[in-house]
DNA sequence: TTGAAAGCGCTACCAT
DNA sequence: ATGGTAGCGCTTTCAA
């Protein structure tokens, strides 16, 4: 059941074959299921295979086939849990597809990930990431490496050559706008970890167009981050501290995501403003401790599994037949918790 | 300096010696450094490589070394803030010394993982992760296969031949107990996420431990939770609500870690104890969010940074010499904020 | 139905 | 100081 003890030699497939008593071809065809091979060889090989401990190798298959069986996922933020819990789901479908996955945290350069991917043969890369600083350099590289490429973003005026998977932002500030105009509020703020500058941030352009829609404002309450931009709970903290600064006529306010949102109540509570009584909160994202957060978080929520699925099943038909190139978007879901109340004022 | 358009043909080596009017061995030597090229060979193959944008391919390089110079990390929980914040910090270390890094989540069955670890001749791997589920199968066919352990724990009684970089919980929960004593609590209880059963988790005896000297204490107040164990914010939630159905007669409460306090805080909150005023509650891990939490969490903090650059190097080590087993442990720095206060009753 | 053998791109040894 | 070349373990075509 074990390989020898002896760390010395890897067991290679001549072994198997010569302990089959059978040809090296016969024991690859076993393995893959790729030719017909008659029920008493292929006991023999499956039982040396068992006896030898054999692993078929990887990376030499890699380098016949030139294609690794994996796929990677670059992020920026490990420290996300959205980000995570979407990567933990394309890592599941990725899997079960037979893919390797190779989860990439942002702490290099880009270049040193792009010559890693393309020196290793990764087969394809989702770029995860609020707004992914990635070069049209690097994505030629990629490209021209015939490697597939998904990003986290879509946009109209993107790579006609670049899949896409994205989550309908859009949508999901109409919904969040929507359920405060039906508590009555109607002075919103806008907490944002992105300005106008940036990239491939959908919300901020949305809420300005709800906004536009639902009230006829035409230029609502927005606190803005800049570069690098950073969506962290102090970020939030911060940002809200100096909103207040500025003016405390709002009785909503919607943040980039959940954890913005915490800073955000922080900063409200210990400025002595209640939430919700006073001012209602909406994050988004509804990560891990959204529901059990002190007031529980009313946010939008993602239906990662969804997003992780059509990544890989994107990624994959793109791997298969490169001209395929397929872009998605997930909506979301308004849930509704105790940060949201209706307006007081 | 950028290849041809033609996603055809992969630039080979071969190419570039073409171009480069050399041998492909001396190309292989620019690359490598390991031979003495003149200075005007060297140029003619840097501008070649320049020209075509070659990159060397790692898989055939690694077919013949039988090393792939990346190592992987294996965690159960890809949503836990600080086991990423200590990956990130291993992908930094190791990526500087020319690694690179899988990071592979735990959403598949072990076995899964340790064949495509061997497959692809992974050189190392940490597994990160409270205690994580490995059996000792596991651990051979890594060990057999010539691939360097690092564990996230270290104990006692633990394989000879696995090296291991932890978290120096006795001392940390020292630290803890004694703040809290100082204090003036005396009637402090632990939430854990870990039950007596299970292997690897050290804070729970050093509670323990601590209650039993600092306070001649032999079954001061626990509450834990069951496999299979879980320590996120609703589990801390859950578990507190059990334990203030059993009493409420406790003036502190430490938590497994961050994720559980927040849930501690939420459900002591909607019972009505406020903290720190009715009870004091101390975290471990010092995450993202413990500062800007609401009352910002006293906790203990880990020093990631130096704990990835252990275990990579002790990894490496271990790579470039298999009986080179070391253990290290990080001790932690009790950081106090604003959850515990001085005992009320 | 099975086996033999030609490479995949590279490293490193042996020549020169 | 440089070039030629034998494999690494595997897939896959071609023969048998």
């Amino acid at each position: 059941m074990q390989a020898r003890k002896g760390e010395k030699s890897k067991i290679t497939r001549r072994e198997v074959a010569q302990r089959a008593g059978v040809s090296e071809a016969t024991v690859s065809f076993v393995m893959s299921g790729k030719r017909f091979v008659s029920e008493e060889l292929k006991d023999r090989v499956v039982r040396a295979v068992d006896e030898l401990g054999y692993h078929p190798d990887m990376i030499a298959r890699a380098m016949i086939e030139k294609k690794s069986n994996s796929i990677a996922v670059l992020t920026n933020d490990l420290e996300n849990p959205l980000q995570m819990k979407i990567i933990k789901s394309i890592e599941e479908a990725a899997m079960s597809k037979g893919y390797f996955v190779n989860i990439c945290g942002g702490t290099m350069k880009l270049d040193r990930y792009v010559a890693n991917l393309i020196s290793r043969h990764i087969d394809g890369v989702f770029l995860a990431g609020d707004p992914y600083a990635i070069t049209g350099n690097h994505m030629n590289q990629l490209l021209e490496s015939n490697i597939g490429v998904v990003l986290g973003t879509v946009s109209d005026d993107m790579d006609p050559r670049l899949c896409g998977v994205a989550i309908d932002f859009k949508e999901g500030m109409r919904l969040i706008v929507d359920h405060l105009r039906s508590l009555g509020h109607r002075r919103i703020a806008y907490l944002s970890a992105f300005d106008e500058n940036s990239i491939g941030d959908v919300r901020l352009p949305s809420f300005y167009r709800c906004m536009k829609e639902f009230f006829g404002v035409g230029a609502p309450l927005v606190k803005t981050g800049h570069p690098p931009y950073d969506s962290t709970v102090s970020e939030g903290y911060r940002l809200t501290l100096g909103l207040l600064r500025e003016t405390r006529d709002f009785t909503a306010l919607i943040c980039t995501n959940d954890m913005m949102a915490f800073g955000a109540i922080s900063a409200l509570q210990q400025e002595g403003i209640r939430v919700p009584a006073d001012v209602s909160v909406v994050g988004i994202d509804d990560i891990l401790f959204s529901k059990d957060f002190y007031p529980a978080l009313t946010t939008l929520s993602h239906q990662t599994e969804e997003f992780g699925s059509k990544v890989v099943e994107i990624l994959c038909n793109n791997i298969a037949d490169r001209s395929v190139v397929q872009r998605e978007v997930i909506r979301p879901k308004l849930i509704v918790r105790d940060s949201t109340a209706p307006a007081a004022r």
